[in-house]
DNA sequence: CATGGAATTAAACAGTGTTCAATTAAAAAA
DNA sequence: TTTTTTAATTGAACACTGTTTAATTCCATG
């Protein structure tokens, strides 16, 4: 077939995310196959390569959408949050664990998907990506008595703490299968940190 | 053919396993092949499902030796540790990232390689990762006043902030892309969360 | 209506994991 | 020693991948 009226370009573009973010929400990244999330699109693999440019590009933007509903799922969370400081920063981190429990493949797709140096990014996904990033930098850095550097640098330390026992939990790997709330020790790990970060006025 | 005595059955797996972790090492997970393992043994396919059973088996037994390899390293390393207490962990936890960066796809293997909660580990690979866990224990748990218990949950926690800040060190993510230590981040993290659980005698 | 250009596909290629009948070598039995 | 049994090893088949490219088919424009 040739040029097909039932889809603008950007129409297409976005059935085929959907499609593969829903198939890689089924399989999870080791058996996903571009082949029939196109197929599931009404189209062939050769249109993947048309539109993304290559398999990464296709994947970096299935995985934007993760981010995007994980932005989404945090910031819902953050609005029945408590107002303190400690019952917020709890709220965050048990809303990034839920998200991971309730979106399992597609969010651990985030991770396994080891993008090569040479294919850059495009400036949209990259700012998917960071969008995540900046919410927990409102939510923690300015409470913080630090200049922005030192905040900014802390906040990432702080994202990898949870992130690790995030993955950790989900991945079933040695370190935390007994752990029955491995959220809470995170939550714990976080609070303890701040505390040592907190100005005199502010603990 | 049929049953060759060049090799004892041990020494075949041995063998397997030897060129599957040097394949592993130069390719990553995701470029793994266990037919090419197999050819550069000298073997076939057919072989690797004799000895070990299935392919989840055969990186299991991969792992395994990194495990081992992993321990070893940081066994190495405290050797010419530090005796205070903080001068240790932070030999610990830089041994741990020195091992991830210096052998990235072995150990980010590890962690790529999702396990079916269906397959059962034998008791040989659960010792392999046993023992690292082991080595933390030893070094953390047993200079804390806590109970067992709560030793041991702490410790796992603590073997996650490290993960995460290895983790998405190693794989370029978004969150520590510009920092230039992740390491000495994560030691800065430990030995915050330590300062919290020290008995005052201690600290 | 024709024609050029762009979207779409089908087919080909070189790989993969997995299974299994056929083969072959060594060990056991005669 | 010769034969038979047993077990290791392979090769081929199957159904899949990702990736590239020539051929097709549709649409818009002249």
């Amino acid at each position: 077939m040739g040029r097909r009226s039932d889809h603008s370009p950007d129409e297409l573009r976005e059935l085929l995310v959907l499609s593969g973010h829903a198939l890689m929400g089924e399989r999870g990244f080791a058996k996903f196959s571009a082949r029939e999330a196109a197929r599931r699109a009404g189209y062939s693999v050769g249109t993947i390569y048309n539109v993304f440019g290559g398999l990464d590009q296709y994947l970096i933007a299935i995985n934007s959408r993760t981010f995007h509903e994980w932005s989404a799922w945090l910031e819902a969370a953050l609005i029945d949050a408590p107002r303190d400081r400690a019952g917020r920063i709890e709220a965050l981190v048990r809303a990034y664990f839920g998200f991971a429990q309730n979106n399992q493949n597609i969010w651990m797709a985030i991770y396994d998907h080891r993008i090569d140096r040479s294919i850059e990014i495009a400036s949209e996904d990259d700012a998917a990506r960071e969008g995540l990033t900046s919410i927990v930098d409102r939510e923690v850095a300015s409470t913080l008595g630090l200049n922005d550097s030192d905040a900014r640098r802390l906040v990432r330390s702080l994202i990898a703490t949870v992130h690790g026992h995030c993955a950790l939990w989900l991945t079933g790997s040695y370190a935390l299968l007994e752990e029955k709330d491995p959220a809470g020790q995170a939550v714990d790990r976080v609070l303890e940190i701040l505390t040592h970060h907190l100005t005199p006025s502010e603990s």
